[in-house]
DNA sequence: GTCTATAGGCAGATAGAC
DNA sequence: GTCTATCTGCCTATAGAC
């Protein structure tokens, strides 16, 4: 096994990098780091950076190819475990709360700011990030509306993309305001506006 | 008049060095340009940028002075220009549009994502500009709520924080996309979602 | 107000010893 | 795999002539 591993992957030292490097981009951008910076977190030199991931570029599509992959099986996990839409869409939005209350921002919210100083690839695997979250929100939705537990006012797919905005941006904003508190509140109040019809005021006359 | 200009404020030079940092950090961010891309733009020295404007630290602060300025301004035309709750809302995410057509995001929004490498004073002015939307918004729905043209799943307060978010994120997302084309009707119905309870699908037993 | 010239520092990246 | 040493280039910023 150890023998077939890709070309970039070299066990502990590489993955400490690129918890680093994530943490970094996550906080300050592709763009707000350097290679000094994790080296001095890490106590090596750039030059060992540099064996690992022979360029900035690099680096950044393994951080990208990662996370991808780790939000994926996150959302595998869902599927497996949480069987009511309701709750997937809760526990979806408890990964983000769980990014804020590290008091960082979602991977690809930071790198999709950055898109016209990113390496083609990064930006095309930004791009993938955000399609996944679209087909598997609307997935769930359209099972909701299936089974009759929630109700939309506009299209799954409609309704996919304004959460994903919503936890998006709200987390940015929440973010700029260092509030990581009142998130988990705001996207649960996100997500009722958006899969429940309350109806208007009943009308008392 | 012109005698009493702030000290940074040196007529048309100056004006044109903002327009193109602007534009600059809506779509590289602040820490994606250097005064080198302004001057090859302008096709002045850097030198000269650094008369009208002594350190890059300086250009933000300037360059967030006259965004909210202006955009309190555009909020301050709707308040005058249009009575309905509901069209003011709609006319605020015209302005979301309109920036997004013109292949750029909100300035507040990217820097809010390069938070952490910011001068403080831009980090205070960003957070600023995020609590004056807020309000303006929550005073907008608040109105709409005690006319009866809106109706509303949560507060004003919070359903003002969804909206500021939702349009934020959908902006973002949509950019990253490179897609500027259907987010006018997702603003649309971001807001139709949020501001009005279609109410549940009539029970037909 | 704008220029030339340059300082001083940090960026990403490489060569080659161990 | 990690190191020291170094290269090259770009960055912000300044000095001083015009």
């Amino acid at each position: 096994m150890a023998a077939n591993e890709a070309p970039d992957r070299h066990g502990d030292t590489a993955s400490a990098i690129l918890d680093v490097a994530q943490g970094l981009v996550q906080t300050r951008g592709f763009n707000g780091f350097s290679y000094a910076d994790i080296a001095g977190t890490l106590g090596i030199t750039k030059a060992a950076l540099h064996y690992h991931f022979a360029s900035k570029a690099d680096l950044g599509r393994a951080l990208l190819t990662r996370y991808v992959e780790m939000f994926l099986a996150a959302l595998g996990d869902i599927d497996r475990d949480v069987a009511q839409p309701a709750e997937r869409l809760a526990a979806y939005a408890s990964l983000y709360v769980d990014v804020l209350a590290g008091d960082r921002l979602c991977l690809c919210g930071m790198l999709a700011a950055e898109r016209d100083t990113l390496p083609d690839e990064m930006r095309a695997a930004v791009v993938a990030f955000f399609d996944a979250n679209i087909a598997w929100l609307e997935s769930v939705l359209a099972a909701g509306v299936h089974d009759g537990s929630l109700h939309l006012s506009e299209s799954p797919r409609d309704v996919a993309e304004m959460l994903l905005g919503g936890l998006e941006g709200g987390m940015l904003v929440a973010w700029s305001h260092g509030a990581s508190d009142g998130f988990r509140a705001s996207a649960r109040r996100l997500i009722a506006s958006l899969t429940t019809a309350p109806g208007p005021p009943p009308d008392v006359h």
